[in-house]
DNA sequence: ACTCGCAAACCGACCAGTTGGTATGTTTTA
DNA sequence: TAAAACATACCAACTGGTCGGTTTGCGAGT
């Protein structure tokens, strides 16, 4: 077990998560924080010598929440690693019939915002995205043997490609105002997977023709 | 012709389209902009009555540009759409080539910050992706009856997919300070539409085996 | 051609509110 | 009993935005 974190910076991690996923990282103020997290300024800089250590916290938890969610989830039992990969992506395909702001990016939002200035920031968030793109690569690496597949792509490139047409979703999301797009764009994610191994295209649900 | 606008808001639209794609727009202050389009606050706020209306000017502005870039290249002059899509998309994956702050999106940036906030901002970034999107449509649909392909999916969320995909692409680029996994997720992009149409996967340059 | 009138363009000092961060404490806990 | 945790008052710098004023472009009248 890690060691427990005194509450107020857990709370102060909590509330960066929950506010600069909605607002962004620049608008969201340390006033804001604090109240979010029902702790004042002192025990904000007691426990983070800069807003920006408070961002890097959060993007390091933010890696933490996402391999507990997707390495406990139910398709990760599949036995076919193939199954895992596409479970994993009707998962993350089902996440986007919620509201906006319960599936989007907080590490994505956030290297929007820093990646030009706030290089431990950008390395924070770096660290957080590849992070969870790279548990998928040894699962595709495996799915290509077992199914036969070879192709000129490399297992870590596919992996980060789902996670570039996700973080994509989520700006199409977030401009529409509406996770349709974002649903359709994760369909032509599944389909591309299921094409690369060669399995049949299935009639998906999420798009709509006229 | 469009009538001619005066030089301070030229200027400072200029400065918005330069500026917010490096830094963001929170992080761009109104003095930033009017230090970078070497005009002074009144010239500012006699042109544009708040911050986000400026914001709101440049994606229109970046609307325009795109359309005048895509709609002009030299690969529009292909003669079956499908060659025209495959050219667009080389030439978006070309652009990965250059620096980071010269092939980003400018509203897919502004977009993040805005859509809970400011919903006029907002509103205008989905316009100019929607815009430039839909310009694809038409040929996708042409594509489609040319080369006789089916397949259970929309031009118009195919369209779209594209546009998601390079943002998401734009995201990589930014979280590594490397190009690399951007263009490498284009690759997978044109892998994906060449498949779609049936065409034989080439070999892509982009990817290293390893 | 000249100049008058006037609106649009532009200037820069100024303002009130907010920003991230500090200094100096008091309380809790091991 | 000392250190870690937390609180409060405070600050200088900066924020978006205002305001009264000056300059510039230009059509009309002569």
């Amino acid at each position: 077990m890690a060691p427990r974190q005194s509450p107020a910076k857990e709370k102060l991690i909590g509330a960066a998560v929950k506010v600069v996923r909605e607002k962004g990282f620049n608008a969201t103020s340390v006033d804001d924080l604090c109240r979010e997290a029902g702790v004042t300024k002192g025990a904000f800089f007691h426990h983070f010598p800069t807003k920006v250590d408070l961002g890097i916290a959060a993007a390091g938890a933010w890696k933490l929440h996402a391999n507990e969610l997707f390495g406990t989830a139910p398709y990760m039992a599949h036995e076919d690693p193939l199954d895992r990969i596409l479970g994993y992506l009707a998962f993350r395909r089902d996440m986007l019939d919620g509201p906006i702001a319960e599936f989007t990016c907080l590490v994505g939002t956030m290297v929007q915002e820093s990646y030009d200035s706030q290089p431990s920031l950008r390395a924070a968030c770096q660290d957080s995205i590849w992070d969870h793109a790279l548990t998928l690569v040894d699962d595709i690496e495996a799915a290509r043997k077992r199914h036969g597949v070879t192709g000129d792509w490399t297992a870590e490139s596919l992996a980060l490609h789902t996670q570039a047409v996700l973080q994509g979703a989520f700006i199409l999301a977030k401009a529409a105002d509406d996770p349709q797009a974002a649903r359709d764009t994760a369909d032509h994610l599944i389909r591309y997977v299921r094409m690369l191994f060669n399995l049949p295209v299935i009639r998906s649900e999420g798009e709509h023709h006229g």
